[in-house]
DNA sequence: GTCAAGAGTTTGTTAGGACATATGGACGTT
DNA sequence: AACGTCCATATGTCCTAACAAACTCTTGAC
């Protein structure tokens, strides 16, 4: 029975549930609790580690939504995930990248004020021709086109107007600005480039693009953040894992 | 402060927290509550209710997983969703459009034992030339059709050879055979359709598809089903909603 | 030998209580 | 008028305790 060497920091700001979290995660990385590994019951777990059992529930809870542990009952918690990559959260693009350690680059296309239109309207869930912030971008990788950018910010929620986004991600901008997002929506899909996009994206009229939308809720349920992008599919895939519950 | 008409039933084999959580989230849909409505805190609702706080938490955790409330320490608890679509649960394309009331009809193309290639062998953790299942099916809509599915299922874990999948779902099947499904690793991109992909999708060589890339493991941590899916993007998008905890 | 009943194991659900901490507004001071 | 302090409020974390339900394995009957 794996059971791993955890130890917990009562003096640690750092929720316990957490610490203990974080310890499990990595030794399931680093390949020291293998898929199919079965760990010890949550009572002599909590019990080895001081804890009680429902701390030691939340810590394990954590994992198995994040697609890494599975639970049965009347069997145990084991291991399933195969180490290949971190969950998705809600982070931009640009956050992904930058993590990753790759060269990206950002180009400002465009940065104004503009009126809603109907679509951006309905998906901020602002008026009609009320004030929002356009902004285009390409993201470049490498060198390489990567993205085609457009986003939307109703104006009463953040000001844009002297932000460079050439070295600064737009949900950057906002942790910064104290907005704290919680819930986005996606959709998925796929379309010929236009010719404009494609000149952009350094490729041809008619080749396929990955087509993403998104609307951004923060901590208030206010709609933040409405955008849609293009990416090219031969770089870029969007990857996710899902958790029965 | 809103306080929605939440009654349980505790002599029903349905837990409480989720008793309260259904009815919460019919609440939200129905638009009883709406987008930034607060609800009243958890110890008053524990109380109105006759639960106990950490059930009440409980039940309120469950929708804010789901993205349909945000919490806020020292504020309260918001409603965010905007009532448009349920959040993409570990299920097939068959039982999503099932439940929408389309006419979802199946071909299957091949159906047979095969030796597992090297990609299939690695992504279902079996040895490379070990006995899996290849399905390939078309699936339709409305007399439309709409994806193009391979998957390949190892020998050990199901036996395929007498399964009609014109009636029945992959992960119909698997549910019955006691298969429980609890975590999937998806990759979706996008390419150019092959000529005989195109064909069978009704459009032309050379139009962009949607792919998405599956592999689902169990409650015992098996992978179970791997497989390589092609959408039509003009009939099908890729819907999420993510939650940052 | 086969199958069913029962015991043991482990997670699932629920309760009740205590203290910590972030938030926002009220109030008072500068 | 602007700023900072204090307090009420609500969620976040953690504990002890108990019983329920699902699964596995062993035991016993036929």
């Amino acid at each position: 029975m794996p059971l791993p060497d955890v130890v917990v920091n009562r003096s640690s700001p750092v929720p316990l549930y957490f610490q203990v979290a974080e310890q499990l995660e990595r030794a399931i990385f680093e390949g020291k609790l293998a898929p199919g590994d079965r760990i010890a019951n949550e009572v002599a777990l909590a019990g080895d580690l001081g804890l009680s059992r429902p701390t030691m529930r939340q810590a394990i809870q954590l994992l198995v939504d994040k697609g890494m542990l599975v639970r049965k009952r009347g069997v145990g918690t084991q291991v399933v995930h195969p180490p290949i990559k971190r969950t998705v959260e809600l982070t931009s693009l640009y956050d992904d990248l930058k993590r990753g350690g790759r060269q990206a680059e950002t180009q400002v296309l465009d940065q104004q004020l503009v009126e809603a239109d109907e679509v951006a309207a309905s998906r901020l869930k602002v008026a009609e021709g009320s004030s929002v912030w356009k902004l285009d971008r390409l993201r470049t990788v490498d060198g390489e086109p990567l993205a085609l950018m457009r986003n939307f910010v109703p104006a009463a929620i953040s000001d844009l107007s002297h932000v460079d986004f050439t070295t600064t991600g737009l949900y950057e901008h906002f942790r910064a600005g104290g907005i704290h997002l919680r819930v986005a929506h996606q959709t998925i899909s796929a379309r010929r480039a236009e010719t404009a996009e494609a000149r952009l994206l350094g490729g041809r009229k008619g080749d396929p693009v990955l087509t993403m939308e998104r609307t951004s809720f923060d901590d208030s349920g206010r709609a933040v953040e409405y955008g849609t992008h293009l990416y090219r599919p031969d770089l870029y895939a969007y990857e996710t894992t899902l958790v029965d519950r």
